[in-house]
DNA sequence: CCGGGTTAGTTGCAATTGCAACTATAATCC
DNA sequence: GGATTATAGTTGCAATTGCAACTAACCCGG
């Protein structure tokens, strides 16, 4: 939306318009995607985005821990702990101890986890596809690259604050 | 080893990978993102990041109702609603009822709202430099283009099913 | 094997959020 | 004008989340 007739400085610094300002537009994006998404299967399997995201990975990995998952997933422990536990209660994933160091969990999606899972691929690609139809198939590849960059700096640039780079 | 049948892929699935799936991507970003810029003025400030919003707005376009501070913030009515509320009760925010409709706020900043916006700007810029820094100057506006067209996309496709808009 | 330190995972509690119901004001239609 | 419908914003409640404390199991030096 074009601005107005703006320049109303309430300040000698220069102005900061969210609009172009990348964090909220990162925001606003992922926050649409992800509503649009969560949209396409939460009712359909009543699924969380945790649950889906730990049953992506198991999928691909099964016999991972819950540590493991957290770390594929970028979730919290603690959100994989419920993850899991929700999913169990719906005999979509199995748990059990690893033999040789019984705190860790050796989780396995169960067919019906598994079934959700094909289920589901298909939807998600298919609105990935719709996005992604918006851009030419070089910009795809580019646009991944640039995003896998900035994820990058992002992680060195660090939770705390500033200092680092 | 377990006797059982591992999971493999199976049933013509192709397989989703996380990580390379977009709205995972873009959401672990713009969590890192936002983490990292909340550390940098949430403590300092006692912000939360729809406050941070609502001020950045209201320093752009004084005067704006709250609805208009949702719309233009893509958050929804109740968290302007409770951001606003936070911001007057520390006198950042001040609030005055538009003569010609009752219903409606005018909201500005006061000295201490535009004050707090004055310190977090060069700190946000500064975030985002470092984070754009990843990036040529070419790399940039690309990418800046290419992220506009998803986001006019992403929200052409909208929520499935039921929704507003 | 005993104690200090570490790691895996869960649970309790407080803060955040989202939705729906609600109040108050304004606009519209007959 | 009076009833009906719509809009701005707030509030209550329930569900989600995040953090920290906790339990349980392992590891290592003595």
């Amino acid at each position: 939306m074009p601005a107005k007739k703006p320049f109303v400085p309430t300040t000698d610094v220069p102005a900061l318009e969210l609009e172009h300002f990348l964090p909220y537009r990162l925001s606003v994006l992922s926050n649409t995607v992800s509503a649009a998404l969560a949209g396409a299967y939460a009712r359909r399997f009543a699924l969380t985005i945790p649950q889906w995201r730990v049953i992506a990975v198991l999928a691909r990995a099964p016999g991972l821990s819950a540590a493991a998952v957290a770390e594929r997933t970028a979730m919290d422990k603690v959100a994989v702990s419920r993850a899991v536990a929700g999913l169990m209660r719906k005999g979509r994933v199995r748990r059990v101890l690893a033999a040789s160091d019984r705190r860790r969990s050796v989780l396995t999606l169960t067919a019906r986890g598994a079934s959700v899972y094909r289920q589901i691929v298909p939807l998600a690609r298919a609105y990935e596809r719709r996005l992604l139809g918006e851009l030419g198939p070089a910009e795809q590849s580019l646009f991944d690259q640039l995003l896998a960059r900035l994820q990058k700096r992002s992680w060195l640039l660090g939770p705390s604050g500033d200092s680092r780079v």
